[in-house]
This record gives C-alpha cells, sequence and structure tokens, in this order.
DNA sequence: GTGTAACCGAGACGGTACGTCTAGTCTTGTA
DNA sequence: TACAAGACTAGACGTACCGTCTCGGTTACAC
C-alpha cells in the first residue's frame, strides 16, 4: 500500500527524545531563547533529523503542546450545575492557571509562538478554553431554556477566551476579587442591564 | 545645578534616526526579523548608540510605538451617540483595522513583542481600545442611565479588548458578518438576557 | 580503524583558501592590520571556520608561512667554496632581501608576531638564516680545519642571525658597503684579532 | 618670546598621569593590549588630551620608555677592567635581565612596538646595550691596544646586541651555561681562530 | 543474499546577528 | 586654550545559531 521502496522507518526513540527535549527547554527559557542546536543537543540527536520532520521551530512546539507535554494540567472543566455556576467554576479554574506566576513565562511564550504558527494559537485556546466544551455547555443552556435562543453562543466564547489571552499579554496588577463572576455576569447579561 | 560634568548631550538627531529606523524595519519584516545591527545600518548610527540608551530591542520598539511612529492611524473614536451605537462604530473601525491582511504582520510582531515587554502590551492596548476613552464612554453611560449603577465598566473593557487580542492573535477565517454588533450587544445584555 | 564518529572531514579547500587570503593580506597590509573579518570575507568563508582550526591570528600567520605563503623566496643558500666567502655570498643574500623596502612592512610584521607566537619566530629564523643549513656548513668548517675545533657553532649562528634580526627591527640607515664581509670576518676573528 | 596665542598651558599633571597610567598599563598587559582608553581611564584624563599630545599609541610609550617608566632598571655597565671581563661582564648582566622571566612580556613588547616606531626600537637598544657606552669601550680598546686598529667596532657592536634582540624573540630554552663568555670570546677573535 | 533507500548521530560549512570593546572625532561646561 | 567627560560613527572581536551538506553506520524492504 504505501510506495516507500525500503529504508528504515523513522525512529519513534529519536521523535519522543526530540519532544520531550523541546518541552523541557521551552519550559526553562520560553520560546524566544529555544534554539533547535540546543534541542539536537539536548536530545542527543544530529540536527538534521529534527529539520527531516519539522520545517519550523514553532511546529515542534505545537507537536510538542500537541503530545500535551507544555500544559499537562489542561483544564477539564466539570460541567454539571447550573450555567452561571459551571460557567463561573471554569473561569475560575482558568484565572487561576494564568495568574500562577510559574505558568507566566510558559503561556507568553506560547501566545507569542501563536502570533506565528496558528496551529499553536488554537491549540493554546482548545487547552485554556476546553473551547469545544464550553461551545457545547453554551449550547445546551440554549436548549435547556437558560439562555435565550438568540444568545450568540460564538461571541460570548470569543469574549470570554479573549480576556483570558488579554490577561496573559498584559497581565494586570490589579487584586481583582470577584473578576471570574463579573466576566461571565457581563456576557450573561446579568448586571441588571440598562435600557441603553 | 545640573549635575552633568562635561560630555556632549545626547544627540536628538541620532535619537529619531534611530526610532525611524526602527519603525521602517518593523513595519517591513516585523519584530521577528528587526535587528539591531539592520537598525544601526539603516539609521547611519554605530550600533553602541543604541546600545547606550536602549538596553533591548524591545525597549526600542515600545518607544517608537510611543512616538507613534508604528500605529499612526490610531483609532480615535467618535464617541458623541447612543452608547450602543458608539460602541458599535467603534467596534467596526478597529476591527476592520485589525482583520485589514496589510496589519496582521505588525500586529502580530507587537503582540509577540508586549508578551516581552509588558509596556508595548499596554500601549498596543490603549492604541488599539482608545483605552481611556472607552472607559470614560461607558462610566458617562452608567451616570447618563445607558448602564445600571452596578455595570463593571473595567470588566467590559477587558472583555472588548480581549476578543481585539484574540481575533489578532488567532484570526478566524469565519465571514463574520454582524460581529461588532453582535460582541456589543453581549457586553450590554441585549441578546435578549436568560433567565439563567 | 579510524576513530572519527561522523562528521564531514575538514574541507581543504576552505583550509586553503583561508591561509591564501591570510597571505594576501598579510602582504598587503602587515600583521598589526591583519583583522579575522577581513581573511573570512576575502577567503569566502565564514569566520567560525577560522576560529574552529587556529586559535589565534598568529597560528594562522604561522601556519601561512610554514605552507611557504609569506616568505616564498625563502634564502637557499649555496655553501660550496670556502668558508669565509660561502659564509660572505649566504649573509650578502640575506641583507640584499631584508634591506629591500618592499620586504619591510612584511619582516617588521613577521618579527612582530614572533614575538607573540614562537613558533613564527623559529619559523622565520629558519627562512631567514636557513639555520640548519649554516650549522652544517660550519659544523663541516671545524672538520675540514677552516675553524678550530674549539669554535662555538651555536654561538656564531647566534649572532649573525642576531645582526639580521637586529636590522630589521631597527634599520640603520647608514651606507654600510661591506657590512656583510664585516660581519663574517669578525666572527671568524678576521680582523686581525688583539690580544686584550 | 613664544607666539602662543593665549589659553591654559599644557598639564603638566595631566602629561605624567599619562605617561605613569601607559607604563602600567604596559607592564601589567604589553603592548598588545594596551588601549587609549584604557590609559585614559587609568589616568583620569579625557581622550582627547591624549589624541592631542601623541599622535600614536607607540609614541606614547616611547616617551614612556624615555622617561624611564618601562625599563627603570636600566643596565649601566661597570667598564673599568680588561677589555674581555668588561665585555663579559656586561654580556652576563644584560642576559640576566634578559632571561629574567619577568622581564619576557615587556620586553617582547618592547620589540614588537620598536618595529613599527623606529624611536621605540632606538631606546630599548640603547637601554639594553648602553650602546654609547658600549662602542665608546672598545674604541677605547682600540687605543689601547686590546683590539687591533681595524676592529670594526660597530660591526661587533651590532652582532652583539643583535644576540640579544634574537634572544627576545626567540627565546631559546636551552641551558647555555658560559654563553656570556662564549659570545664575546667569539667577537674578540678569542676561540683560536682557524686560518680558513 | 544483496542491493537500494531512507534513517540515524555527528559535525563542518557559509552565513547573520549578537553584545562588547576600542579607535579616533566631536561637543559640551569649567577653569 | 586646555581640560574631563562623554556622545558620536565605524568596525573588529569572539560566540551562538541558522539551515544545508557530507560523512560513516544502521535498518528494513524488494529483488
Amino acid at each position: 500500500m504505501t510506495d516507500r521502496r525500503g529504508g528504515a522507518p523513522r525512529s519513534e526513540a529519536a521523535r519522543l527524545a526530540i519532544l520531550r527535549a523541546t518541552a523541557r527547554l521551552f519550559l526553562q527559557r520560553g520560546f524566544a531563547h529555544l534554539s533547535i542546536e540546543g534541542i539536537a543537543a539536548e536530545a542527543g540527536v544530529g540536527k538534521q533529523t529534527i529539520y527531516r520532520w519539522w520545517p519550523t521551530k514553532s511546529d515542534l512546539v505545537a507537536e510538542a503542546l500537541l503530545e500535551g507535554m507544555l500544559m499537562p494540567e489542561h483544564v477539564v472543566p466539570r460541567f454539571d450545575g447550573a450555567l452561571r455556576e459551571d460557567l463561573v467554576h471554569w473561569m475560575r479554574t482558568v484565572m487561576a492557571f494564568v495568574d500562577d506566576p510559574r505558568h507566566d513565562e510558559m503561556l507568553k511564550s506560547l501566545v507569542a509562538a501563536g502570533t506565528v504558527n496558528p496551529a499553536i494559537g488554537e491549540r493554546v485556546r482548545e487547552n485554556l478554553g476546553a473551547d469545544a466544551d464550553l461551545v457545547r455547555r453554551l449550547e445546551r443552556g440554549v436548549i435547556d431554556g437558560e439562555l435565550p435562543a438568540t444568545a450568540p453562543v460564538g461571541s460570548i466564547v470569543e469574549l470570554l477566551i479573549g480576556a483570558i489571552v488579554l490577561r496573559i499579554v498584559v497581565r494586570s496588577d490589579a487584586d481583582q476579587e470577584g473578576e471570574a463572576e463579573r466576566l461571565v455576569d457581563v456576557v450573561l447579561g446579568r448586571y441588571a442591564p440598562g435600557e441603553g
């Protein structure tokens, strides 16, 4: 079926060593100080073996991210209560993760890498927001009558995830007690809307 | 009164030439391909003159941005109508700017640079969102009764600007007719709020 | 059999291009104005390729000298007559070479380089004095009875070559007709020795 | 009497500070690592003050040498015995000085500087050889009959000083017991000359 | 078996840019 | 006018990586 005419198969050991080295160095030093040279050395691998399989540094990072080596604590939301409570709980979890200073460098690096490689951007978005889950929860809310049928689910998700990304890029140092609730309430129209 | 003890004063000509070269090269090639070497050559200046006054490349970009050399078309919103119309108009303007493919590279570069240098992040945010103006408009809305007194103005701004930044980082190619209205309506609680 | 563990072999083409560029620039500008940067450019080679194989600039010059690229006219004495005539002939040849203004810069540069790198010093000495040949000629003189058995051959060579090096370092402009003979006669004790 | 047109006179304090800094740095690091920048800093002086009065680095070194700041131990020979004894004593003194490893760097640096600046070469020669004294002693030897009238005094001096300079440039590590005597005996024709 | 082709580690290559250092000139304020 | 301070343009220094190429050696199919 394959039309390969011989030759050794790709070494899984090398592949894993490279991804693991990428993850280790990324977490230590961030995207900006990541070098192919360094990854190859760390992985005990020739540079060509990297270039053979990944066209750019950011593809390497994207794959490491996909393999769960960069954001292992991937937020898996528990969506089993009322809409507001579910959203607030998810938002609090994500914000705690994002605000943790130990994740600062990594997240900033991932956003920077995301500007270069769309796959990274999307993957980060998914990992942060449990994107699909979130959309599903909101759609269920529409069905269950927790949200009106006219609620623009996509836009609500954009706003919430946008607020998180903004928080990563320009960290506000203000003490924002109750910010999760506030954000959720805004997008749910719960702050006693005016007549505008 | 001054305690400078001699030495020529800083050359304003050199400073401007450097910032202008930075802006020119940044706009041509983006942050990632910006080199001190290239800036010095373009500006007709010794490298040391750059290193003497700016510790890092991103400080240089921050100052160029501050001098209005990178985002000259700085969105100056016209806030003179009803709240929803004002916000929608501003949002449309900003989204048009952000969605323009000619600005893509520049904006992505600025966000990437913002992850490295907080000053850049803040400056971008200001230039994009006309941050202070936006806050003021919303606060006026509260006073004028267009918004309830309980409206969390800060959080609304975070959501709106976050949506824009998210759009820069992970551009969604979907044809989003009416997205500006939808986003504004969400944060104003205008999509016929559910009882949640 | 070989214990090379991989990697491309050293490029002889690059090695020669570097040495030739070194020689060319050395002869044009002298040791003091020789730059690795310039050699790399002239040779069409990356700087690292130079630094990989030669620890210092003077090692580079030493190897170029060893390859006969700097003093191609290397004095090869004809030692086939009587002792005094042989020495005088050799001395005249060397002094003519040394006194030639076209060689001035090069010889001074080589002596300067010799103070930094002993290998250069020795190589210059050899090339100038045909060191070994000279010693052999004098030793043959001892055997043949042209010199007494007590003649300190090594010291005689030191004196003669020293006079040449001194001439390079501090060129005396005096018109020194017959200096070669005079020097040889002194070391051969031929100026009608006093009783001291 | 002077036709100077006013203004502050040259500062002797600055001049001395510069020369002393030059000497200190030269002795510490040698000619190759001597920088105008460093001298100015060490002397607490503006660079322009150096450039105003000395065209090149080597002129600066020449003047420091002339002021006795580089070779303070200047060999002052005692010429009060028989010719051979006087010469041997002087030669031993100079060779001891030259062979002292603490003087190695300095002497090599001075020879290197001498290839660039003739004044330095001549000055080193004088300081080493007490040139004029040596010539006078030999001429007195001719008058006193210790040397024949035909003795080429100048050439003898060239040979002896050349041997010393050669020793500086290419230090021979051989254990040369009695070398001073041997060298002197050669130039005095005392090694029982052959008939050639 | 024996090619043949693709894999692998290693590392040399021509380059670009880094951030530092020094050269030599120019521009201040002070004495 | 000299001087200390120090900014300026210019360019070399030695280092780190880039992405490509070239080795010797190792699998694994296809004949």
